[in-house]
DNA sequence: TCCATAGTTCGAATATTATCGAAATATAAA
DNA sequence: TTTATATTTCGATAATATTCGAACTATGGA
């Protein structure tokens, strides 16, 4: 991923709105939920809902599908995995600077977790 | 973390200067670096690179500590860490959607990496 | 003290984004 | 075919962000 790309997608995550839908489908999971319930959950204006729907599917962080009356959105985890992936490369040197994270881990000495788990 | 709050920190990132900026220190580590190399690093006229430093600094992303004439930027890697670990938190309904991160790996189940590492 | 270097703040022009009513489109049910 | 529901597109307005020259502040050296 470049850096172009990824500013793309946390600009896009980088909105209170968005970010709360977002979150809503990644919670939801692959089966993803419909733009009513978005809507009834965050209480948004239906237009400007359309609006903020549309930015996150043309950067690619969601994807949209038509079933009967409804658009059930859902997120789309890969990637949100690049993006993290892509934030976390290379990154402080090889200190384990990201306790929570899989940063600095790519040869497995850090994989016992601390006991925090949130 | 809070939506709100998280929102702020990806809309800090979410635009190509700052993340430039941002993956520079993250890459430095926790010595960082003065502005001065960023400015030189990036190509930044000084006025942009100091607003876009303020902009990260006012977030809790990055630090800067004067040392002598200059002064030295490093990113706030715990600041980092909250933030991946709230866009990753109950995601996915337990299903194992970010093969790249720690997410859905709370019970220890999927420790093991795939063999990607990149 | 005077000068150079490192970095910030100010200010004004420009550009981008967000909001939401109203109108339009798509589907389904009466 | 008419009506209702789900969602998007249009359009105008308002708000916010970005850029960078010029002036300013801070520090160190001659």
């Amino acid at each position: 991923m470049e850096t172009l790309n990824a500013a793309e997608l946390l600009a896009a995550l980088g909105h209170e709105s968005r970010l709360a839908i977002f979150r809503l489908l990644v919670e939801a999971g692959p089966a993803g939920i419909n733009a009513s319930a978005i809507s009834q959950q965050l209480g948004m204006a239906p237009a400007t809902l359309s609006f903020h729907l549309a930015h996150l599917s043309r950067v690619g962080l969601i994807a949209g599908e038509r079933e009967s009356r409804f658009i059930h959105y859902s997120a789309n985890f890969a990637t949100m995995d690049e993006l993290i992936a892509f934030l976390t490369s290379n990154c402080c040197q090889g200190e384990p600077c990201l306790p929570k994270t899989t940063c600095c881990d790519t040869t497995g000495k850090r994989r016992a977790k601390t006991g925090k788990t949130a």
